[in-house]
RNA sequence: GCCGAUGUGGCGGAAUUGGCAGACGCACUAGACUCAAAAUCUAGCGGGAAACCAUGUGGGUUCGAGUCCCACCAUCGGUACCA
């Protein structure tokens, strides 16, 4: 037969499209189950062949599962708010909504062209004002819920294209876009209360599935860390709070450092001595763009906070106060209790300043450097210098010194997380307008939800004001409304959503697409229940994913969906490299456009060589060579169509290995091991092809098993030899029986070596392998001494001579 | 620096979780078919003449280690002074 791929993948996809093959019914009486790929960003660049790696696997999940009788909801949509589709439609003179309709056309093209099993019926982008009017509902929940509110945080900011920019955008301290100075500006945002859900955030990965990787992807950004706030109080009244985890080495304390952009020095200043000097550092500070300031290795910059005295609460002590920029005004309480003996930064301070150092654990030298916790915890090391807790162990002393402190009512078990609140302000056109409007008599007041959607109104410029606020501001007629309250003049906000916004609840607009009186009705989020296998980039597994566990714990929380969790299982695959084993980029012209393998080889071709191409977890280069390779294997299941003779049923010869593939299909689909699946499908092809004559049913069983990879060919093939569709049949079972072999090779061995194999029968007695086993290495046990005879049953024989 | 992942033939990668290392595929070599090529088929394909040696390096545990333990090295990601 000629392989004329393209027609024969149009003529199926049509026969899909038809049919409806692929439409979830919610609240049908199968079993459901709900499989995600993350929607993607429709860019001008089109589809890259990274996305049909991860689309081809969950559809080949999807198609599988199907088939065994699952309700399957595998849907696509569109992340179309954001920068890039902003910068493109400036560039290009054109409006956003049309840049991303045409990119959308072109995604929606492609992934047709591929054969993926998504219910189009469901389709939707994050830019339908159907779709953002509920992104905008769910911000005056968390507005009404006290979880929304406006704070002064400092922003990037490029002097040069005066424009915020996102850290992605700013990274490395330079802009993006003209590589000027990145500085710090402030500038009043709306937040979001995330650090409030930190520990539940934490605690909610119990009732997940995600891979170990994901989770402590997610625990390393959550960042706890358990210890005490202590109270210190100021030679002459007032006092401060430093928090630490290392309370045991609080007589080593010989000074404190406090943060230059904290909210103490501020309250400290009218007494302070030296406030030139203080305020110098302090603009020194607000100067460096954040990247300068973390920057390791730049020394330990600051300066004496003069005319203040701080007070070791433990022994009435008096230190100096010191502004340090390693110090940050927004983690703990901007102050630290600096122990030199017991902290490299500290220590290196000291050494810079000159400053007082005193050793309170004992068991290295401090001389050159700080003895740390990880060097002294758990390793039985004891106080020295401490008073009445010298002799106790670190341990010991940990919970003796909190304990007084606690008693006394000077110090606080407390958590620190390093997470925090979520900056949910941008300064640009294209994103959710947030639906609250500025009063001067009522202040922020959120609009009404029956007034909902606030539409993105349409204009023609996109670029930013002179002074970087979002380009909504020059619309006057926009920004200027009626007070939801008074019904007096009043002004929106014109700074809109960030992207992680519209995606960080799509999951859940899914299972009910279009729905005009909820974001999604209860019945339908419970007939789904949850997401039951979540496939997305690594680079997306710490912050899309902790934004919408956020946004559906809040939700749970006010009542909105059935679980706190709704998502079930998250695993992340590889990136697919060019063949140079670099990151596909225009610049190295290594990127393969995927329209150009399915125009040359087809869809099942490049979908079935990307799921060979290696461990799904792990990035892949591309080889065009070994997709001809897979394009090799499709023919030779053509031509064993040719093969097909009288029988019926399964051979004798093929049924085992029929019932083994089967099995491995199954189990591999189900745990991302595509890339052997693939292999065992090669194996059962290449040993059907070994034979003169196979029978149709068998043919059949390989073309079931291969559908989920490579759905067209095999449809195709399928009815060819008279069968109803595939994606109308039933996935086979196995017989477990007929997977295990009657008769084994196994290896003997003498000494670790393997010296001759034998063959047994399954589960044979010990007393006749051993007859055989010695029968076949008689000759080189003669004058050895054997010490030690090892039978793994059906496994391996050893011999231990001397 | 810290956290994580990875390291196996010329290449992509397998290895039932401690039991014949290199499945499957690519590339390559030889042969068959062909006027010739492509396609296909057949055979070979880690090193070594062999004993043997080989899973980043060096130790260890074990009858037996790619797999477990210890100490390193390299590459790639993430993160950035988090008290």
């Amino acid at each position: 037969m000629e392989y004329n791929h393209k027609q024969i993948e149009k003529k199926w996809q049509n026969y899909w499209d038809e049919k409806q093959s692929f439409k979830a019914e919610t609240g049908n009486e199968k079993e459901s189950y709900y499989i995600l790929v993350e929607f993607p960003y429709p860019s001008a660049a089109g589809l890259h062949v990274g996305h049909v790696r991860s689309y081809t696997a969950q559809d080949a999940l999807a198609r599988m599962k199907r088939m065994q009788g699952y309700n399957i909801l595998y849907p696509m949509g569109w992340d179309a708010f954001g920068a890039p589709a902003e910068q493109y439609a400036i560039k290009n003179h054109i409006h956003p909504k049309a840049a991303v309709q045409e990119s959308i056309r072109n995604f929606k093209g492609q992934m047709k062209d591929l054969g993926f099993s998504f219910d189009w019926s469901r389709e939707f982008s994050t830019t339908d004002p159907e779709y953002y009017k509920w992104t905008q509902w769910q911000f005056l929940q968390f507005y009404k819920h006290g979880m929304a509110y406006k704070d002064t945080v400092p922003v990037n900011w490029c002097p040069t294209c005066k424009s915020v920019l996102s850290n992605e955008d700013a990274a490395g301290g330079v802009c993006e876009r003209c590589g000027d100075t990145v500085v710090q500006k402030e500038k009043s945002q709306w937040m979001l209360r995330m650090s409030d859900y930190s520990e539940d955030l934490l605690k909610g990965l119990d009732d997940t599935n995600f891979a170990d990787r994901v989770k402590l992807g997610q625990i390393n950004w959550i960042g706890k860390s358990t210890g005490v706030e202590l109270d210190v109080e100021i030679v002459g009244g007032g006092k401060f709070s430093v928090f630490t985890t290392c309370i045991e080495t609080i007589y080593g304390i010989t000074f404190f450092v406090i943060a230059p952009d904290g909210k103490l020095i501020k309250e400290l200043m009218p007494r302070v001595t030296n406030k030139e000097e203080v305020n110098k550092y302090i603009q020194e500070t607000a100067k460096k763009s954040s990247m300068d300031r973390t920057e390791l290795n730049k020394g330990k910059t600051g300066c004496r906070v003069e005319g203040i005295m701080a007070i070791n609460p433990v022994n009435g002590k008096e230190v100096p106060i010191f502004l340090g920029d390693f110090v940050l005004g927004d983690y703990g309480t901007g102050a630290v209790m600096a122990v030199p003996s017991h902290d490299q930064r500290d220590f290196e301070y000291a050494e810079e300043h000159k400053l007082e150092m005193i050793q309170v654990i004992d068991g290295r030298d401090t001389d050159k450097q700080a003895f740390e916790k990880q060097d002294y915890l758990n390793k039985d090391c004891k106080l020295i210098n401490s008073e009445e807790f010298t002799g106790l162990t670190v341990e010991e002393a940990k919970e003796a010194i909190t304990e007084k402190l606690v008693n006394e009512g000077i110090a606080r078990k407390v958590n620190n997380y390093k997470m925090r609140d979520w900056v949910f302000s941008r300064q640009r056109f294209w994103g959710e307008p947030i639906p609250m409007i500025y009063c001067e008599k009522c202040g922020w007041q959120p609009m009404k939800e029956e007034d909902l959607p606030l539409l993105l109104p349409d204009v023609a410029e996109y670029e930013p004001t002179e002074d970087g606020e979002s380009p909504l501001a020059n619309i006057t007629d926009w920004v200027n409304t009626t007070c939801p309250c008074c019904g007096g003049a009043a002004k929106r906000e014109t700074d809109t959503m960030p992207n992680w916004a519209g995606s960080s609840w799509y999951f859940l607009r899914f299972m009910d697409p279009h729905n005009d009186k909820e974001f999604a009705s209860m019945d339908a989020m419970k007939y789904w229940k949850k997401v039951d296998w979540y496939n997305g980039g690594m680079e997306h597994t710490a912050r899309h994913l902790l934004y919408a566990r956020f946004w559906v714990q809040f939700l749970y929380n006010i009542g909105l969906v059935p679980n706190k969790e709704m998502i079930w299982t998250r695993v992340s695959h590889g990136m697919v490299l060019g063949n140079n084993n670099e990151k596909m980029s225009k610049s190295k012209g290594n990127v393969i456009n995927p329209d150009d393998i399915v125009n040359e080889y087809g869809a099942d071709t490049l979908r079935l060589y990307e799921m060979f191409m290696g461990d799904y977890t792990q990035d892949a280069p591309w080889s065009t060579d070994s997709l001809r390779g897979c394009r090799r294997f499709i023919d030779k299941v053509i031509r064993l169509k040719d093969k097909i003779g009288a029988g019926e049923g399964y051979s004798k010869e093929l049924e085992s290995i029929i019932h083994k593939t089967i099995k491995k299909v199954q189990n591999d689909l189900t745990t991302m091991a595509y890339n052997t699946a693939v292999s065992s499908l090669m194996i059962l092809a290449n040993s059907m092809d070994d034979k003169k004559s196979i029978t149709k049913d068998e043919y059949h069983l390989l073309l079931t098993l291969l559908n989920p990879i490579a759905p067209h060919i095999t449809e195709e093939l399928n009815e060819m030899s008279g069968f109803k569709p595939l994606c109308e049949t039933a996935w086979p079972t196995y017989d477990e029986s007929k997977t295990i072999d009657s008769e084994k090779e196994i290896p003997v061995q003498i000494n670790g070596k393997v010296k001759a194999t034998v063959k047994i029968a399954l589960d044979e007695e010990e007393s006749s392998v051993k007859e055989k086993v010695y029968s076949a290495v008689e000759n080189l046990l003669e004058g050895k001494n054997i010490v030690k005879e090892i039978y793994v049953k059906n496994k391996i024989y050893n011999i231990v001579v001397k």
